[in-house]
DNA sequence: CTGTTAGCGCTTTCAC
DNA sequence: GTGAAAGCGCTAACAG
């Protein structure tokens, strides 16, 4: 590989002029070199050697990303997703990404490693929980990143989110406009930060509908299949007349698991019942009937973050540092109007 | 961050000292100067920039691979899982994956810019086709990398991949044991190598138990759900005598196309008529019948993929440059004997 | 055994 | 305008 001494002989200039021009500092460089120079560059095939930049400038123009395998060798389908556009946004700003895995429930000496060797300039988290020890960890570094989600309240970080509260009320509403009454909905243990707010969107569009919400339409549990049987089976339980004719499943999986239940007690989903999901799973769009959901918007989080990741590796003074983005939903054949 | 020099200057010795006692060479150091030196480093916190290793020793300990995203918004389920243990694989072995994006048919210029820029030691390569450029290029540039995947034969280039021709074999075998005796196959368009090698075992399953097969019994198509339509319907529109009664699909997405049709004919798959997958993508499991299907051993094909980059990085000469994995039979409800 | 020193390829201050 | 030279943090001859 030619370096700047090459084109520096080649162009009949010293080193520092190529530099100069390479880094558009021609203020310093009249036309007729920078002509040269350039010349020298194409002739001999020169690319600058981004190691050697990256030791003077004390950078890496790299961004770390930890994949999140999901337990069960599940995949985790908005991530999956996610990370395409994460990169392609990074690349637009001059970075690229650098994946790193580690140990389930141990991820801070693999960030503290990746900080103390220099390997990256800063972290997109994702999958972030309650109290996330990795933004307590970086806070405490002041090490600079950008999170896919909120954590403790208290914490101040930047963050991009969905706006799952109102997405699940938009879904609610439609429901109701469709003229549900009895909506239900499969959310997460309460734990959960996600799942809180999609379900105060729910309570906000019930509420506002002035519709019950009776303490069993609200059934919570894992990220499962079964999670769905369990919480179809527990509004079946109900007497007739409370009974939900339609539920919003907090996740995709868990609309499926309904959905495979309501099948086997011979209900029609879209007619019998209806349900929305949430992420638009890969393939939910094939099942019959096809699945309605709420869609995050991954490539604007992806870019939104890296914005914003950008304006805190630059210094800049003005940028959001919480962006909340809506969900959009996706009317399948899984909706339709009440039969009762 | 602390640096050599205060190592250096807190154990009392030479920053030459602490590079032995760093990159054990202890043999030049004695034992006490060793852990003096090792204290020093414990104190001051001290982690090696690797930056600057990696200008000293022309290294960036850094693989490339490139992300796919699929046309029309579609996911890659096995590349999905793949990149994730070809990023433990690489990890253990010292590397990590630089994951970046090209235009759609404009792999080269990126792969070109990230080699002469000295950004990544090698490529991991995935979603090869037939006369791959990228790996055309990259033998011409002798730049190292391996592939997932085949290409052309001609070329000779380090790569690991699927056994489809093994495992689509075994799927047939299976139906074979289980009575069927009209078996057809959802294929893809005859420049797939991949797709050619997965024919190859249904042919070579079909030729050793002296079934016959019929034209009409392959239809080929795109990665998609209506090819499944397309297929079902064409094998629906043989004889009753000649139509089979179970099939493979190439991939999952053809198979849910097969599924949603028969369904729509009023046909039970895993009764009327049994059929096989190529992928478990995420979610087949919870289709009603869930979906049998070859599942491709990706965490080995990772790790191999790591050992063998490694053994060119490393100049090792003992190594295979081509490893087939077969794949794993998963039965479930969607297969089941003949119904006639 | 340990230290001095010359770079790896580049950017940038400071002279000229 | 241009060039000489220092130095980013580290490794590895080479001296001693």
């Amino acid at each position: 590989m030619p370096t700047i001494k090459d084109v520096a002989r080649e162009a009949g200039v010293s080193i520092a002029t190529v530099s100069y021009v390479l880094n558009n500092k021609s203020h310093f460089v009249s036309a007729r070199t920078r002509e040269q120079v350039l010349e020298a560059i194409q002739r001999v095939g020169y690319t600058p050697n981004m190691t050697a930049r990256n030791l003077k400038s004390s950078q890496t123009r790299l961004i770390g990303y930890a994949w999140h395998r999901e337990p069960g060798d599940q995949v985790n389908a908005v991530l999956d997703r996610f990370i395409y556009f994460l990169a392609q946004a990074a690349e637009t700003a001059g970075y690229h990404l650098l994946t790193f895995t580690h140990p389930v429930g141990q991820p801070l000496p693999v960030y503290d490693e990746l900080i103390r060797s220099g390997r990256v300039d800063g972290f997109v988290l994702a999958g972030t929980v309650q109290n996330d020890e990795r933004i307590r960890f970086l806070l405490e570094e002041e090490f600079p990143f950008v999170s896919f989600g909120r954590s403790n309240p208290q914490w101040d970080f930047p963050w991009v989110d969905t706006d799952g509260a109102i997405g699940v009320r938009q879904a609610v509403q439609r429901l109701i406009e469709l003229g549900h009454q009895r909506i239900a909905m499969a959310a997460w243990p309460e734990e959960s930060i996600s799942g809180k707010h999609r379900l105060e969107g729910y309570y906000a569009a019930m509420d506002q509908a002035g519709l019950p919400v009776l303490p069993e339409y609200i059934v919570r549990g894992e990220h499962t299949e079964s999670a769905g049987h369990h919480a179809f089976n527990a509004w079946m339980d109900l007497p007739e007349s409370a009974r939900p004719t339609a539920a919003i499943a907090i996740t995709d999986l868990v609309a499926i698991g309904i959905m495979n239940e309501a099948e086997a007690r011979g209900l029609t989903i879209g007619q019998d019942f209806s349900l929305i999901g949430f992420d638009d799973t890969p393939l939910t769009q094939y099942l019959k009937p096809s699945l309605s959901t709420l869609q995050q918007a991954i490539p604007e989080t992806g870019q939104a973050l890296i914005s914003m990741l950008e304006a805190i590796l630059s210094h800049y003074r003005d940028y959001d540092r919480h962006i909340l983005i809506p969900p959009c939903l996706l009317e399948r054949a899984s909706v339709g109007p009440p039969r009762w």
